[in-house]
DNA sequence: CGGGACTCCTGAGGGC
DNA sequence: TGCCCTCAGGAGTCCC
């Protein structure tokens, strides 16, 4: 599901409504997430406050008295925040919700403020793991590459990397050790936007279009936070609110149809890029 | 190195 | 109605 701005909206949401509380029970209904739940897990965190919770790329972390909550939402995981009214809740893995079936329900967080903290997640892609460790020494996110707001994600840092890179650009800007944080859906809107061909080869472009995608990789984000992230399908934040940037989409999803350039009108096309789609403007996209 | 195929998993939607 | 197929905001591995 999730890319930058979905998880920004959720950290934003979680931070409201649950920073600063106690978990007082955990319910692991199913373990079997991408990685296994650990059977000590439930016990390591009941009675730990939550005293921050940040966002890196697409993970979120819970910031603890001595340890860190990793969080990653892979394509389908929800974070819900719910009343804790419902006795029941804790008894299954599913709940009604103004009489719609909320199913896959894998976690339960019971908080000292009045909420239940649930994650959900269909396909099960997504993980949570506890780590005693620092945040810098977190395997996961010592990989990662700058974010695109850092300030030392700029011409001089692209350029030097993309400098002798076969590799073409879709791949480039979906490659989370160079660029974090970017999905599918925003490199190809950042593409369009910036009117370059998916394919093009790394080391082929040239320093003004590379200054016009690092400007579009900075504003289509900035505007998706902006309007709640995208919800197709059925993103929500953790309170059940949608965004509504994918009414702005230009070219995702929008094969066979014109290019939403009026000085253009060329047809939108799909290929396929490591089994991802990819939506492009064959007329304007070079 | 790079890219394609395939994996994890469930469900929505289209075609017939 | 049902069945079969393809595809889905992620990310890793294997193979050529």
């Amino acid at each position: 599901m999730p890319e930058l701005p979905e998880i920004e909206i959720v950290r934003r949401s979680l931070f409201k409504m649950i920073n600063n509380a106690k978990i007082i029970n955990v319910k692991v209904k199913n373990e079997n997430l991408r990685y296994k739940i650990s059977t000590s897990f439930s016990k390591n965190l009941i009675g730990e406050k939550i005293l921050n919770i940040k966002r890196r790329s697409k993970y979120l972390i819970l910031f603890l008295k001595k340890k860190l909550l990793l969080i990653h939402l892979g394509m389908s995981g929800k974070l819900f925040i719910v009343r804790d009214c419902d006795k029941k809740i804790f008894k299954t893995s599913f709940y009604y919700d103004q009489n719609i079936l909320i199913k896959h329900n894998h976690i339960y967080f019971k908080l000292n403020n009045g909420f239940i903290l649930i994650y959900n997640d269909v396909r099960r892609f997504g993980f949570l793991k506890l780590y005693n460790k620092k945040l810098d020494q977190i395997p996961f996110l010592k990989e990662l590459g700058l974010e695109p707001f850092n300030k030392k994600f700029n011409l001089n840092y692209f350029k030097k990397y993309v400098a002798n890179k076969k590799k073409n650009i879709k791949n480039i800007l979906m490659d989370q050790k160079f660029v974090s944080g970017l999905g599918n859906i925003y490199v190809n809107e950042i593409l369009y936007m910036s009117k370059i061909h998916p394919l093009r080869i790394g080391y082929n472009l040239k320093e003004k279009e590379i200054k016009i995608l690092i400007y579009y990789i900075k504003k289509i984000l900035k505007i998706a936070i902006s309007k709640g992230g995208s919800s197709i399908r059925d993103f929500s934040n953790p309170k059940g609110k949608s965004g509504n940037f994918q009414e702005f989409f230009r070219v995702y999803g929008k094969e066979h149809k014109n290019c939403s350039r009026i000085s253009c009108r060329g047809r939108i096309k799909r290929i396929f890029l490591s089994n991802r789609s990819s939506f492009y403007c064959e007329k304007c996209q070079k």
